[in-house]
Formats: C-alpha cells, sequence, structure tokens
DNA sequence: TGGTTTATGTCAGGACTTTGACATAGGAGA
DNA sequence: TCTCCTATGTCAAAGTCCTGACATAAACCA
C-alpha cells in the first residue's frame, strides 16, 4: 500500500469502528441522546439548553457568540434564541447604539427554568465522569482539546 | 465545600465549558466538520461514507444494523440507502426469502468510491490520532468507550 | 397450536440544521 | 477620506434527522 503522508508509529486500524473517530462519535451519540431523552421533559432541545447555559455563565453573548459556543451555525442559533425568546426564558433588544451584535440575557424564568434542567442534565455528565478513572480525567480532556485544535486549527 | 451525596471525589466544575461532555461534544463538532468539509468533495454526506464503510467491512448488513453503527435512526438510514442506491453505489433486493432484513452490497462503483473517499477521511482521523500521545491512546479509546457504554447502558 | 414479544422496513409529518446570499456596522490601512 | 476586510444579523431554500405510527416477519413460550 502507497502511504503518502506517514505521520503514526502504530499502523492505521483496519476496522473503521477501531478508530478513534468512531469511538469519538460513539461516545457523542450517547451522550446527545440522553442529553435529549432527559431534556424533553423540561421541553427544551440540546442547543437550547446549551444556550441557557452559556448566557447564565457569560450574560450578554452575542447571537454569534453563543452559535460558536454551541458549535452551531448563527442561523441555527438565531432560531434557537427566537424559540427560547417566545418561551419567555430570554430577552434580547430589538436594536443597539454601538455594533451590530445584540446582547441577550436570560430573564427570571429563564433561571428558574434552567436551574430545573440544570440537575438532570449534570447527572448525565456526572454518570460519564465517574465512568472513566478519576486519575486520567485531567488527561482525558486534555486530549479532547488536542484533538480538537489539531482539526480546526 | 459542602459535597452533598455526589458520586464524584472531584468538585464538579463550576463552569459549563469545563465538564467532560462539553469538551466531548467540542471534540465531536470539530471532526464532524472536518469531514463534512473533506467529503463534500466526493459528493457524499458523513451518514453516506459510514455506510459505505460499514458495508465494506460487513456486507450484507440491513438498514437497522447500519443504522445501529452509524448512530442514526431506521428511518435516517432509510433515507442514505435510498441516496446511494440511486448513485449506484450499493444495491439492494427489493425481496428476500427468509426474514424482513434486505442485506445490502457495494457495487463496484461504490468500491472505487469509497476508496478514493477514504484516504481524505482517514487523514483526518490521523491528524486526530496524532495529536494525543501515543502512549495513551490506547487508554483514551477505553475511556470513551466506558462513556459510552454508561449512558447506554 | 396460538399468543406475545421482538425486530424490521416503511410512511407521514414536523423539527432542526445547514448552505448560500444579502445588507449593515466597525476597524485597518493606503 | 476612501477602500477593503471582517464580523454580525437576517432571510430563503434545501437537506437532514427525528418522533410517531403502522404492517410484516421471525422467535419465543405457554
Amino acid at each position: 500500500m502507497h502511504e503518502g503522508t506517514l505521520s503514526s508509529h502504530t499502523p492505521p486500524a483496519a476496522d473503521v469502528t477501531e478508530r478513534l473517530g468512531y469511538r469519538l462519535k460513539r461516545a457523542a451519540a450517547a451522550l446527545r441522546s440522553a442529553m435529549d431523552r432527559a431534556l424533553r421533559e423540561y421541553g427544551l432541545t440540546v442547543p437550547q439548553y446549551a444556550c441557557l447555559e452559556l448566557l447564565d455563565q457569560r450574560p450578554g453573548l452575542s447571537n454569534a457568540e453563543l452559535a460558536r459556543g454551541a458549535f452551531v451555525t448563527r442561523q441555527s442559533m438565531n432560531v434557537v434564541l427566537r424559540g427560547l425568546q417566545d418561551a419567555g426564558l430570554i430577552t434580547r433588544p430589538a436594536t443597539t447604539d454601538h455594533g451590530r451584535a445584540l446582547p441577550a440575557h436570560l430573564t427570571e424564568e429563564g433561571h428558574r427554568h434552567l436551574a430545573s434542567a440544570r440537575s438532570a442534565v449534570y447527572a448525565i455528565d456526572q454518570r460519564m465522569t465517574d465512568a472513566v478513572p478519576e486519575r486520567r480525567l485531567a488527561e482525558l480532556l486534555a486530549d479532547l482539546d488536542r484533538m480538537a485544535e489539531a482539526l480546526d486549527g
């Protein structure tokens, strides 16, 4: 076999299901599925929940900033924001006197709604975290970051 | 700090972006994005590519089996299969004499198409794999599996 | 044998997301 | 100043994916 770009010491796995990408996708799919199930009881989608969580920690984020934080496009986040706005969970000014970015904020009901949904999501995250040996958690987080940076860097 | 009845020894991260779920999603999003970009040149979507790859290694898989392997629903995989069938990359019998599962197979063109797209995808997977220290790769794969099993198990 | 359970393929509808495009606002540099 | 570049918000259209539902087929068991 012709090896154009040899960058690894280990031979590439023959079975696709043994490759890192497949395993990553499997874990992410399991997480997505579990979160979907849990959040449905609260009438939230995963991007909606992510948006609320981001706004709770960094109030005033714009649509584009939220989109990057939730790993979706601006257009998708725009739809998400409109849904949250219609549900009364966030507020966004119609205009701004400087720039185009419209800062979003949680309403009181948004805070309450997030608080109730958060426990369910945190339980999932914790179940996942507990599944990996604690001594490796920090390295696992670092590896995930390296993987992400290697791809979009 | 008051720890209540949490199952972990480490205090839960206050910042959502520090939690395992967020990092996992970030890495998966980066992978998905990179694969989308690469596969577009070959006229394939990620599920379509995954389907071809699975069929190459295990010919005769049914729609439902492919759906599980690609982490989508049967309905979604049905659409994928129809697209691949229309493109002449796979074949599927209209009927079967035993059971309902219709075994799918790659056509010659399907094999060629997959072979050309595969190098691009493998390059991405390899770039990601090379980003993690080699001595930790096996543990990383095992941890991803544990995470997935902890969630859908 | 007959009933139940499980698994599969399919249809219809809706929800979500993306690509592509356009106009606007601010900053950087000639 | 003027132009170019980047970033943002938004619209339209298409594609993708999912939930819910139904019918069929095999297996399992009393």
